[in-house]
DNA sequence: ATATTATAGATATTAAGAGTCTTTAATATC
DNA sequence: GATATTAAAGACTCTTAATATCTATAATAT
C-alpha cells in the first residue's frame, strides 16, 4: 500500500506555503512549477486542503493561496486526512465481533496515525529555512 | 491507503493454519471455503506465502498447506511481506536528496512495520483458541 | 470593463487490485 | 503403472481508484 502523489504534492506545497513572508498568497501557477505538475491538477488537491481549512484561497487578480489564518499546528496526519480523507488502512472482510487481527491492524495503524499527529508543518519548514 | 484484501485472507489463512492439531496439512478447497473465496484465487495468494517460506505446500492426495517448520516466530509484517511486497507507504516525487518530509513519513512508517514484526501470529491463534 | 485566478464538472487515461479459467506438474493410493 | 487429488503457473477479464486534462463559471483586484 502506498500514499498517494496527491499526499506529497499537497505536504510540499504546505511546507512552502508557510514559508512565504508573512504566509502571503501564492498562486497555483508558481505552486504547481515548483513541482512540474500541471497547474489544474494541483488546484483540485488545493481545493481539498482549502475545504479541511487548511489554507485559504482568494480568486481574481493577487489571488491564490495562503496558509490558514485561524488553523494553527498544522500536523502531517491534517494534510494526509484533508486528501486522502480518514480511512482506515486495514479491515477485516469476515465481519465478526472483535476479530483478533483486525485489532492488531488497527492498533498498529492509530499509533502510526498518532506519531503523525504530532509531527508539525512548521517544524518542517523552520528546518528547512535554517538549511 | 489499504492493505489489501489479499493481506486480510492471509492473515486469516495463516491463524488458521496455526490452529491444526500437529499443524497438519490443509487444503485450498478447505480454506477458501472458510473465507468464502474461489479456490483458485486464495491459492495465488497461498503461493506467495510459500515462495515466502511462510507455509509449505504439498500438492496431490492428502496435501496442502501447512505452517512452515522452519520458520518460527512468523509475524504480522512477515505475511504482509509476502503479499505485497516490501514496499515504502511514502517516497518523495521530487527527488532532492534528505526529503525533510520524506523523513517524516519514512519514520512514521518505520516504527508502524517494527511494531507489525513484534506481533506474532502464534499469539493471536492462542487467544483465539482460549475463547 | 478587463485581466486574473480559484472552483466545479465532465471526461479520458492509466495502473493496480481482484478474480476466473485452463493447463501442467507433483504426490498418494490402489 | 493407472488414477485421483492437489498445488503451481499463465493467460485473461473485470472493476476500481488514481492521475490527470479540458472547459466553463464565479469571484476579485485594478
Amino acid at each position: 500500500m502506498r500514499y498517494s502523489n496527491a499526499t506529497n504534492y499537497a505536504l510540499h506545497t504546505m511546507v512552502h506555503l508557510m514559508l512565504q513572508p508573512e504566509r502571503s498568497s501564492v498562486g497555483v501557477q508558481e505552486l504547481a512549477q515548483m513541482q512540474d505538475l500541471s497547474p489544474t491538477y494541483l488546484s483540485k488537491i488545493l481545493t481539498k486542503l482549502t475545504k479541511a481549512g487548511l489554507i485559504e484561497s482568494t480568486p481574481g487578480a493577487k489571488g491564490g493561496y495562503k496558509i490558514s489564518r485561524t488553523k494553527h499546528n498544522i500536523s502531517f496526519l491534517d494534510v494526509i486526512y484533508a486528501v486522502e480523507g480518514e480511512t482506515n488502512f486495514f479491515e477485516c472482510s469476515i465481519h465478526h465481533e472483535g476479530c483478533l487481527i483486525e485489532n492488531v491492524m488497527t492498533q498498529a495503524e492509530e499509533n502510526m496515525k498518532s506519531e503523525l499527529k504530532s509531527k508539525l508543518l512548521i517544524d518542517i519548514a523552520k528546518k528547512a529555512e535554517s538549511k
